[in-house]
DNA sequence: TATGGTACTAACAAATTTGTAAGTAATGGG
DNA sequence: CCCATTACTTACAAATTTGTTAGTACCATA
């Protein structure tokens, strides 16, 4: 994203809240508008950026870009280059991310029950 | 929080994908800075208001009444009001976010470990 | 009448995230 | 030489979230 500012109270939060609460921490790897959608698209197979691009309705090139390199940086993703001309590049899960699935497939049966619960009041 | 302007491309996108993913909606849910944080010291017991304050570092009374506000919409927290004075207000999780514990266990085990994992290199 | 405790609210400002629009590099093919 | 393709980058602007500061109501007690 854009750079931080350093030692803003926002940031101090953060800081502290992350060290302390490992949920937090958690939650603020896979946060954001997007990092989830892409990594759910990742779940089965590899992709190229212009395949991600097109599966996530809605996502511009910037963010993607984003997102992809924060969570290569964050050890989720692995990044491929491929020396070609023009460039292809593809994306996969890491290990660590895989074994997000299946938490994430439990969050998601949560959501889809809280969704239901929620609409009938 | 403030209210959000309708129509914004920003707002749209949000709107599409808690619709379509189910996983990102139950993320949006406790997502943000403190509700995690709110939820967790629930977890065993029912907290005041100005116990949750104090349990909290760093969190501001705005901050934590606006937290508490939108879970308690969204059916997370039950809020009970004593009819005192001074005031005597307590917040509980509700049944649907008390399902949400053992994954929350699940996703802070997994915090600690990339945590670990990343400090590594 | 002034003070104290609790759970807030309101107006504003700062920081951060997200979106827009345009551009870049490299190279093969026409 | 010009264009197309892919995976980006850059500069900027808009929207949203978070933080700061000061206040409110209520009544019991001093």
């Amino acid at each position: 994203m854009g750079k931080r500012k350093e030692n803003s109270t926002n940031l101090l939060n953060e800081s502290y809240i992350m060290e302390s609460c490992d949920l937090t921490y958690a939650i603020c790897k896979i946060g954001g508008r997007w990092k989830l959608l892409i990594l759910c698209k990742l779940e089965n197979r590899k992709l190229r950026f212009s395949e991600l691009r097109n599966q996530i309705n809605g996502i511009t090139e910037r963010m993607l870009t984003l997102q992809l390199r924060e969570m290569e940086k964050d050890g989720l993703v692995k990044r491929t280059v491929y020396a070609e001309v023009p460039p292809r590049v593809d994306y996969e899960l890491t290990e660590i991310a895989k074994e997000l699935v299946p938490i994430w497939a439990k969050l998601s049966k949560w959501g889809a029950k809280h969704k239901i619960l929620v609409s009938e009041f």
